[in-house]
DNA sequence: GTGCTCGCTGTTATCGCAATCACTCAGGAC
DNA sequence: GTCCTGAGTGATTGCGATAACAGCGAGCAC
């Protein structure tokens, strides 16, 4: 067992401490150092208390890549997502890296340069080739679905903020409950009816809120107003504001994000109408700014870090091997400020 | 070559393909398989061909725990991160994840419960315990600087945003340059002189901030107020802005990061002060929304994206044996917007 | 024909760990 | 005393890949 290994003529920087060296210093054989890292109570306290002292002593750490190897296992987790500047897809990540954390995962994380069916497949592929235990997929566009039809068997995945008709486990906030939330709001407010700036197509969100908003709508008997389309920039937001700002009937506006929301402020503010004197504004998100808008931002707050522990938690379920299509659903709730009035 | 492995009975799935089995169909050894995937050049021809179509037939894909085991190297980095859901850390983070992406590298993340030692030490550990090749530290905060002092030997660090004094080569925006820009330009439109509210204290980033914003004034012999501290949000520039309101000879301010700003403006507004005509407001950012603030904002851009993919090229770098403490600053950039004018 | 190089391929050993099975030994049951 | 049991420990094997070296023809110089 002291055979000369390469690099560690004494002239070179000692190699890392192995399981056997550890085992060496003990007096125990490399089995018994191996237990006493899985599986403490099968080893003699005495025992024990040597082969941790000589853990400790050689400051040695298991070699990860050699323990996948023969369990299978690496304690690492995935997540594929689109644009993680996005407040939204951040703070999931940041609560999907905190959950992890808590029970001593670690995440990989592998953007897409775009969102389609065949990037989320390389994604995940890519992940798959560093024996991730399980991949979490942040990319609440349709393309997503297609992606999650055709998955590599065997690999445990949940999706965040998907339809409703995926073949994995999918952890989300309501979008449809926020958007009735915010619309009945509108309502109850007095306006007649609520216009409704919307996210770009095919992306999950978008559809969400404006079925939620719509409902609301047709079931108090209003007119539903064509939605606009923005693509969740705050210029968008503007542009399309401007347009609002015109129609003099337009007295309330559902934004389906905070973002467009802000654009929308400046765009009725530049033209004169009064926010909300004149026009309510409801947004979606309740980013930390939301509340320094001018005027304070009414807005639905979504729990981003809520969702990432949910699906977290599914995602464990799964790798642990708990069958069936949990659907875990994260209720957003309306923060009202004061971009919302009674109408006129 | 035939042995029943667990998992080969007819009714369950089948494993997946190991490079024996490639080997076998391709009638080859599974060293040749090797070197088909790791140095082409020199197998001949046919018998590539042969040997890619049992890849392709099988679907093979390499485990990588069992070639990281042998080779030592991962293809993956870590990153150790605070809070990935401010916007600076995230999009410094995509742009790694961008640029690693680029090079067939896989980001792992660990982000920290809390700024200090301790904790930095603990999240390179995580990432090492997982045979990371390197790690890239996006933690601006000075508690950074003793973490980096006590590094694993052989393990290749980087940092992004870190002092001068830091034993890593450092990826960085050039604050103090930064800070001067905007500063300058608020002399430059006749301002007696320049007020800052800063970032919170022990960040790299507001230290640079003050430096820069400092030596323009000492150097042009103007008036240096205290600086007031913020603590980045919205919020605490609401807060300071209402202080800064009161004060009549504030006509100019330099403000530590857009979001901040964006409270000093509603505050200024609440207390019925013009921007830019009675104060004007300068951010730091740029982040998305600021040409959509009220007024839009001036500021200073930082390329975080750049910043990112220098880090990952310095890092890469290290990995492949250069030393050397390089140091790559990027230039930031002033966007003048509406929110400063020329001084009453 | 001998000996050499060179291009291609195979054999063997090894990476560091855990699963398996075998072993030892103490303590009871009978 | 014999047998069993079970807790604690060790020897061996194998996970799936690559490194190092060996082998083997073909081609060429002489």
């Amino acid at each position: 067992m002291t055979k000369v290994r390469p690099g560690e003529s004494p002239a070179e920087r000692p190699r890392a401490a192995v399981m056997e060296d550890v085992a060496e210093l003990a007096g125990v054989s490399a089995m018994t150092v191996s237990r006493v890292l899985n599986a403490p109570e099968k080893v003699r306290p005495e025992t024990r208390a040597r082969v941790l002292a000589a853990v400790r002593e050689l400051d040695y750490r298991p070699n990860s890549a050699a323990r996948v190897l023969v369990t299978g296992r690496s304690g690492v987790l995935g997540v594929v997502c689109f644009d993680t500047t996005l407040y939204g897809p951040a703070s999931t990540l940041f609560g999907i890296e905190q959950a992890a954390r808590d029970s001593d995962y670690l995440v990989s994380i592998a953007s897409l340069p775009a969102l389609n069916r065949s990037w989320i497949t390389r994604g995940i592929d890519r992940l798959r080739s560093q024996s991730v235990d399980g991949v979490i997929v942040v990319a609440p566009h349709e393309s997503a679905a297609e992606g999650l039809r055709h998955l590599p068997p065997g690999l445990p995945v949940v999706d965040v903020g998907g339809g409703s008709d995926l073949p994995v486990p999918v952890a989300a906030v309501d979008q449809y409950a926020g958007a009735a939330r915010a619309t009945r709001h509108l309502l109850s407010l007095g306006h007649r009816t609520v216009w409704h700036l919307s996210g770009p197509p095919n992306w999950i969100d978008s559809s969400g809120r404006v079925a939620g908003w719509r409902s609301v709508l047709e079931a108090e008997g209003r007119e539903v107003p064509e939605p606009l389309v923005g693509d969740w920039t705050a210029h968008s937001g503007y542009e399309i504001g401007k347009r609002l700002a015109r129609e003099s009937e337009v007295t309330a506006v559902f934004v389906a994000n905070d973002h467009m929301a802000m654009g929308v402020l400046r765009a009725l503010r530049e033209a004169g109408r009064r926010v909300p004197e004149d026009v309510s504004v409801v947004g979606f998100d309740d980013v930390p700014e939301a509340a320094y808008f001018w005027p304070p931002l009414t807005t639905v707050r979504q729990n981003f870090g809520e969702v990432g522990r949910q699906a977290f938690q599914l995602l464990l379920d799964r790798i642990a091997g708990v069958e069936g299509e949990g659907r875990r659903m994260v209720e957003p709730e309306l923060v009202v400020r004061e971009s919302t009035g009674v109408s006129r």
